[in-house]
DNA sequence: CCTACCGATCGGTAGG
DNA sequence: CCTACCGATCGGTAGG
């Protein structure tokens, strides 16, 4: 299902591939027809035009985050440490597939207003669950008082895409170098503190 | 000094402009030569070529940076609360012109190796410096000893240019949408809670 | 610093 | 799904 090979589906995946590697100006069209074997006029036979191969790249990719997001809030509610979880499936998910955080970033560059007005329509429900989660665990004294909900879900948004996106080269500046897993797991753990009102330790 | 109004000058900051806004692949040398008032062949008589022109761009923000930091962490040194006084300062320092932030994240994008090779080299010190106050820190029991100091330096720096560079348009999936400083002050607000092991509340 | 010119590559169309 | 062809634009050079 997510593999379908034929022409069209290909060229789907391997502009993807290609627009997050060197950006959509930066790709050539007959670029990405050669990779998959067929001519420049087939390609836009199946697409209009590159501008049309540039939407369907970024339907697709809000596709799989709207398919995505059931199951990572799912394994947050799921019990336990729920802040982890989200993050750590948060995380998995632009793991399973670096240029798709890449290629976010670029387009946010490049076009923010046409990918944030399909990404608003996918997803401002669920980032509304997680402000509202947040609001009423301050309410329950479990998390902090003064974390702005909004702010933070954004922020936690932007520095997770960030990392999972240019984390690898960031971590570069820094001796001796930290991995992208461990600042994965660094920004899991202080938005923990940030967020946790801390318990009280006995003794 | 900082706007010298010769024709390379002019040049070089159209270029950075342009750059940052619509990257190095989506700009034309004659776009920016003519925004500038000259022809092209003039352009490439100053840089060579476009590639040139790319990394006197490059090196141009690096220098910007090297110039900057020295006040930033004299800031952060400079009694008081250090931790926000620094974020503080490096969020001025993109926010004077969030142009350089994006410019950042592209040539991260595009050619990682030389962009890093290029900031390793001037600001490892500094990093260091920061690094190793994290654990002097640590040491005297005023920070946490959770932290990780290295992932947690570039994880700050790789957030803050997030923020920077695309915050904008991230708070924009959020409802009601955060502004660009809730966000850079909910960064500081999570930077400290992460770091500062809290005091104990007397009463 | 400009005019005039270059080959190469771009995205796209016609027609089958 | 391809061959053949298109005008436009690209970065760069020659020569002054």
């Amino acid at each position: 299902m997510n593999h379908p090979d034929d022409i069209r589906s290909q060229l789907l995946r391997e502009a993807t591939r290609q627009f997050a590697a060197h950006g959509v100006d930066g790709t050539s069209i007959q670029a990405i027809a050669e990779a998959v074997g067929v001519t420049r006029p087939t390609l836009v036979y199946h697409f209009g035009s590159k501008a049309g191969l540039r939407a369907a790249v970024l339907e697709g990719v809000v596709a799989h985050w709207r398919a995505a997001l059931p199951g990572l809030l799912l394994a947050a509610a799921s019990g336990g440490p729920r802040l982890d979880r989200l993050l750590g499936a948060l995380f998995g998910f632009f793991q399973d597939d670096p240029n798709l955080a890449r290629l976010i970033v670029r387009e946010l560059l490049d076009q923010p207003e046409v990918l944030t007005a399909l990404l608003r329509a996918q997803l401002t429900p669920w980032t509304a669950v997680l402000c509202e989660a947040v609001r009423s665990g301050q309410a329950e004294g479990q998390l902090q008082p003064g974390v702005d909900p909004e702010a933070f879900v954004s922020l936690m948004i932007s520095a997770a895409v960030a990392v999972s996106a240019l984390g690898q080269h960031a971590g570069a500046l820094v001796s001796p170098e930290p991995g992208l897993h461990a600042q994965q797991a660094e920004l899991v753990r202080v938005a923990r503190a940030a967020l946790l009102v801390p318990r009280r330790k006995e003794g």
